[in-house]
DNA sequence: TCAGTGTTCAATGAACCACTTGAATACTCG
DNA sequence: CGAGTATTCAAGTGGTTCATTGAACACTGA
């Protein structure tokens, strides 16, 4: 069975496997192309927005979903005037998470990163994540959604209202006083809900984040919930 | 908040971020670098068998190691006279395990060149593996581990029985004859377990493959057994 | 049908990357 | 210490990728 011959073809084989492998490891090696799928991650969205929210042109943003597309990894779909492009499947949300967790424990420089940024914006103390999450899950408190209202309508936490952080001034009073809430957004290096909970406390609110976004939800096997518009 | 300056400053800090992110996604962008990590995944060694295992010159094997050693993705050590690397971390392998999951769900192109290559080497039907791991799990089957000994040392499925495939041949007489066995090797790409399936069948035995690997078994939150070197 | 808009394509240049070759380190072990 | 070996480094080459620009395409709505 290890003739010459068969040695080959093996290394044949192997080879077109690990091609096939790297045609979605070249996606993800492209920093701006991981901002891209991590935009749609949050919720499908058109070129132009995710050219916008990325801060690139609409050409070259247009390029780079070309490669996600080439490597399955989100899909496009022609919506009226526009194009809409999502993640392909749950999957891909998934490897997206796998690649952030490796590194955020294997590069001290993003953790130094973050921290610093965080800061700057007078985060408060960093929470025990585990605990804040099991007290979610249980619903001991009130969570809020800080996300624009199309990323919450894409997929949100079970039970989670939302509030979009530039509303959230004006929505004060609706929430409970003597309820502890819980303000989450896009994830770990995103600082709305630090300045939701910044906003809360100020008003007398006991707040605290969450720095775990959806995407770390599902990661853990816990349901997501979609489309309902649960509100304040 | 949304002052001009501090939407700069974000920019920054999020370009900072994903470029961090990249970093790791790089590390993957590359076929050869992705078969060097998955051999890495079986157990550590050295650069030279590295570089043999995989294909390529030694001098090359190093310079790809380097680009993940800077990934922090693997740790190198000096272990008498050779350096041995080692995947950084648990998070890696369940990293790698999260690409190829991707590849595999998304890339129907994969799994047509693995059915072929299968088929070629007179491959059994494909089994239903979620029952079969139950089964496994409730050792219900005899698990022969075909990899390498020093494979089966770093990590194995509780309970196996390490039968590297070389020496499948002469060990047939200390295996139950009345038990069923099932053989797993590298993973869904390796054929060493569809080899020793066949052999076993011939010579009478109950055999399956299971098509998932170490890695398989240990993202799915199950324990992994190390250095017991259980024999037949 | 035709203007207008959103998206993609094609071509360019600069930067980067994979692999080779040959030399230089850094060890170990006699 | 000095020979021998494993590994890494440095330089060169051909190929690939990224961002930009301007044009082309596809589709909508008047």
């Amino acid at each position: 069975m290890n003739t010459e011959a068969s040695t080959i073809t093996h290394r044949q084989f192997k080879d077109s496997v690990y091609e096939q492998l790297a045609r979605v490891g070249k996606a993800m090696a492209a920093p701006k192309r991981i901002e891209l799928l991590d935009l749609l991650c949050q919720a499908p969205r058109t070129v132009e927005t995710l050219a916008e929210l990325s801060g690139i042109s609409v050409a070259n943003a247009s390029q780079h979903l070309k490669v996600l597309r080439e490597a399955r990894l989100v899909t496009a779909e022609k919506q009226g005037l526009y194009v809409e492009y999502r993640v392909a499947d749950a999957q891909v949300g998934l490897y997206f998470h796998a690649l952030r967790t490796v590194a955020e424990t294997r590069l001290v420089e993003l953790e130094r990163i973050t921290r610093q940024h965080l800061e700057r914006h007078g985060a408060p103390e960093p929470v025990c994540g585990e605990e804040l999450l099991r007290r979610v899950r249980a619903r001991e408190v009130t969570v809020l959604d800080v996300r624009p209202l199309e990323e919450y309508r894409a997929g949100h936490i079970p039970g989670a209202i939302s509030v979009p952080l530039p509303e959230l001034a004006k929505r004060l009073a609706k929430l409970p006083k003597n309820r502890e809430i819980v303000a989450y957004c896009r994830g770990p290096y995103c600082i709305w809900a630090v300045e939701a909970v910044e906003l809360l406390r100020k008003k007398g609110f006991r707040a605290q984040r969450m720095e775990f976004g959806v995407l770390d939800w599902r990661a853990r096997g816990y349901r997501v919930e979609t489309q309902k518009e649960t509100q304040a």
